[in-house]
DNA sequence: AATTTTATTGATAATGGTTTTCATTTCTAG
DNA sequence: CTAGAAATGAAAACCATTATCAATAAAATT
């Protein structure tokens, strides 16, 4: 697990890892939510109260990262975008999302993952060849109701 | 493939299959695209234009059609809801889809969807039991190049 | 070190898809 | 017919995101 694995790809860039990218990165490093631009943009505000790091930049930064392929985006249907580290703190992690409709609750799951990974890769071939799609990305996301919200909502 | 297989489920809930309704389903039933609420809209003006239908009532029917499960609701990621009849002018057909990040075309496809099927159904079953999860619905779909786009962006 | 160039930043304004409001019209029940 | 409920659409409001633009900071060049 080396540190810093996504500083090549700023250089590489002709990016600068300025303070406030730093800090945007390292709130994404030290969660395991999936918070929206403003989220991070109130966590700026509370933990590095020092500077000031406006919403504009937030949401510049996260362009940036998601461009790079260092953070994910997600919509998962409440109207606004939710983002992740594409590399988890403790390295890779590829996963998928369990969605509650009612209180927003996102579940990070990795069971089935190797099987899925199994039919996506034959199925992307497939789709690719007929289709004659290049296919960079999936996304694969179950809807439902939390443990608490199936209680609540009868 | 009897018809009007939704009018049980309108008057169910005590609501009205007035006309802007009947006229949304019927754009809806004859179409193979994913129409945003505006494209709708804009369908309503040029074909049934003796009715004036306020983009307001397209929004407000496709969010009960969405709700009554007649309707299916996307995010393709270019920034407007897309639907889509969940049963098409043929009966039933479950698909997923291939979305070109590129132009924002968009391709049913069917191909593999038994073995998607069967996966998903295993899975949703072991993550509901592992998790407490009442799973609703599942999403599945691949992002990528279409065909034109792979020539036009070296 | 001084100067030029380039990238970054954040306050503000603008955008645009979607929702709310509300007065009016249409349908339904009795 | 009449009272109540549901539906409609024009206009205004909402709100997450993006564009503008002048100011700042860092790198490159002289
Ligand atoms: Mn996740
Ligand atoms: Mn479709
Ligand atoms: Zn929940
Ligand atoms: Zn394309």
């Amino acid at each position: 697990m080396r540190k810093c694995w996504w500083r090549g790809k700023f250089e590489g860039a002709g990016l600068r890892l300025t303070s406030p990218r730093l800090a945007i990165i390292d709130i994404l490093s030290k969660t395991t939510k999936h918070p929206s631009a403003e989220d991070i943009y109130l966590t700026l505000r509370q933990k590095y109260n020092n500077d000031n790091i406006g919403l504009t930049t937030v949401y510049r930064t996260l362009e940036i990262l998601v461009n790079m392929g260092i953070v994910y985006k997600f919509d998962f249907g409440d109207g606004r975008t939710r983002y992740e580290l594409s590399e988890g703190p403790d390295g890779f992690r590829h996963h998928h999302h369990l969605v509650c409709t009612e209180c927003g609750r996102i579940i990070d799951y990795t069971d089935f993952i190797d099987e899925e990974k199994e039919l996506l890769d034959r199925t992307e071939k497939g789709l690719a060849e007929k289709y004659h799609f290049q296919i960079h990305k999936h996304l694969i996301q179950f809807y439902g109701l939390c443990e608490n919200c199936q209680l609540n909502k009868p």
